[in-house]
DNA sequence: CTTGGCACTCGGGAACACAGAGTGCCAGAG
DNA sequence: CTCTGGCACTCTGTGTTCCCGAGTGCCAAG
């Protein structure tokens, strides 16, 4: 059916319309790219590639541009991902240095992303629920308000002021502070509340009402799913390239975090690239947008995902190399610190 | 030179353009708004108002159109603050109550402030000099590493981890907190460093170095300029408004944090309105914008401040109206927090 | 199967005309 | 001195027409 010629042909016809934003005819692709061929056996392979829907003519008379179809063929079976150049890892490695804190990391990172593909980078901030508890503290505040503060092994700190029952002292709150971390530390957040439950026995029965009190207010925090905490940037990159319809769908959809989620998609393999072209995506007002996201994580383990967001007609094989060297990086730094 | 009825004329233009977005004739003007004059009365007036730089005509034969000048005029003389309509106010109330941390307030503050203008909110995160310690904590995470936890009165929470010179138990760690605490509660962020100087002096020879370490971690958090981080929303109102140039150049603005700093201006009086039009503001690359701003804090300090960008064509008695009641508002969460 | 030739189609730019909105100015009225 | 109606003038934006050229599909021959 697709013979290698014609594989070739459609090939030719992403690299250049992708490199030139115009619909390519057969007598350019025949110059450009030296397929051995004339133009008009090039115009019969387009015709049947046509017939199948891997490109499409905006009108009669006009070039070729592929279709959303044609695009995925070529990311699965005609390109390879490739690799950043020795520039762009050390671009990588300095802006990644000395960072202090998480937020800095995750802000960095969707700075760098959108810098190197020159679109508009999303990141996730590493999921609660996938990480594990490293400290948990109770700071008294006041007679009865303490503030209760989270924080997980990628980092990220949680923290909620919690009103208290009855008055308490220091001490028992230090009590309390250290059955908790016993019970907790390293625990996963996920198994957080079976290894919870019997805290309150552990504790004499008058500082049940108390921890009842603090608990609560832990497991709500952990349910709050602030995982969906979600940041983009390089919104200028869209103006940039001149979106063929409904840049403000665009901006709007990124601004909805429910459906950055869920174009980040679900977890696949760790560093393992997703993408989504056009009408793939589930959400209506990106159609003319593609998406490449990977997952990134400290070990083996995926704590949440990235990508970048750009024009059905973007360069894949560089934006998928940049995109999955950045999640390894973040994964190595998250691991590191 | 500008009796009542040109400023009146103005402010008609100024009210017509606004709405219209069009040029706006003599004959229009007669028509809609009853100044009890002939067109062509208000023709001399307009030729009056555009000698003098309020108003500009595109081309010979279109309607006028307020330059910023105009705008400024209309601003300062002849415009209200529009307050908000009772259910404008519902809609802060609702979209405001139950919030849980700062960086929810923010969050939710800024989408609101995008929805109530319909165009780009900015919200800058209440200063970390500007706010006082409310609690400092000294976390042990290893044998010589210990993470530092500083809240402030404003819900902020920093956080950084800090490598030891030497092992150090728990008992110390916890001496050191509570005379840290001692000197530091309530202290104004600007005047840590003083205040924490003598620190070492209180503690026995053998924990001092471990302080010093604790403590210049401690200050280098104070300066590095976190309180320059800041949050925008609601750009797909830009794409809306059609912008008569560089959407692209606005974006771009947007994501400079610096230039967002500079936007927001300086601190006026707290609640108090700035409103930089056009060429008033100090970046080239929003000449078509304007920026309506206003410092909001807790108690009469201001901590921190807001605002909206959109184009200098702008209903700017409602869109001051609303950024100074969500000012107002955000005031009130923080001090009742 | 490939190739050169050829007639055909259609979009987009240039040239042009035209209607309508808006202006400036002037002379007369209050 | 100010306002008003009238009038000639100047633009822009729009619609029309026309034409060029790129690109195609098809066909018959190699």
């Amino acid at each position: 059916m697709l013979d290698d010629r014609k594989l070739a042909v459609l090939r030719a016809i992403v690299e250049d319309y992708v490199s030139t934003n115009e619909p390519v005819g057969s007598k350019a692709l025949a110059d450009r790219h030296n397929l051995g061929v004339s133009p008009a056996t090039i115009r019969n392979d387009m015709a049947a590639l046509e017939e199948q829907g891997y490109i499409h003519q905006p009108h009669t008379s006009a070039g070729r541009v592929p279709t959303d179809k044609g695009y995925r063929l070529f990311v699965d079976r005609l390109s390879q991902v490739k690799p950043l150049s020795a520039a762009e890892r050390r671009a990588i490695e300095t802006f990644l240095a000395g960072v202090v804190d998480l937020d800095e990391i995750v802000m960095r990172t969707v700075r760098l992303l959108a810098q190197l593909t020159r679109q508009v980078a999303v990141v996730q901030y590493p999921s609660l629920t996938r990480s594990s508890v490293r400290h948990v503290e109770i700071v008294p505040l006041a007679e009865r308000r303490v503030m209760l503060v989270l924080i997980t092994n990628t980092g990220r700190v949680e923290q909620r002021v919690v009103d208290l029952p009855e008055e308490v002292t220091d001490d028992r709150i230090a009590h309390l502070r250290a059955v908790l971390n016993a019970c907790l530390d390293g625990c996963g957040l996920s198994s957080v509340p079976e290894t919870v439950a019997d805290v309150p026995e552990r504790l004499p029965a008058e500082d049940r009402p108390v921890a009842a009190t603090i608990l609560s207010v832990l497991l709500e925090t952990l349910v709050e799913r602030h995982e969906e905490k979600i940041v983009f940037a390089g919104t200028a990159n869209l103006a940039a390239a001149d979106f063929s319809v409904g840049l403000r769908d665009v901006l709007e959809a990124l601004e909805e975090q429910v459906v950055l989620m869920r174009l980040l998609g679900e977890t696949g393999g760790l560093s393992e690239l997703t993408v989504r072209i056009g009408s793939e995506n589930p959400y209506t007002g990106l159609r003319g947008t593609s998406i490449v996201a990977a997952g990134y994580g400290s070990g083996d383990k995926e704590l949440a995902r990235l990508g970048v967001l750009g024009p059905t007609r973007m360069d894949y094989p560089v934006t998928m190399g940049a995109v999955r060297a950045v999640a390894r990086y973040v994964g190595q730094i998250l691991a590191g610190s």
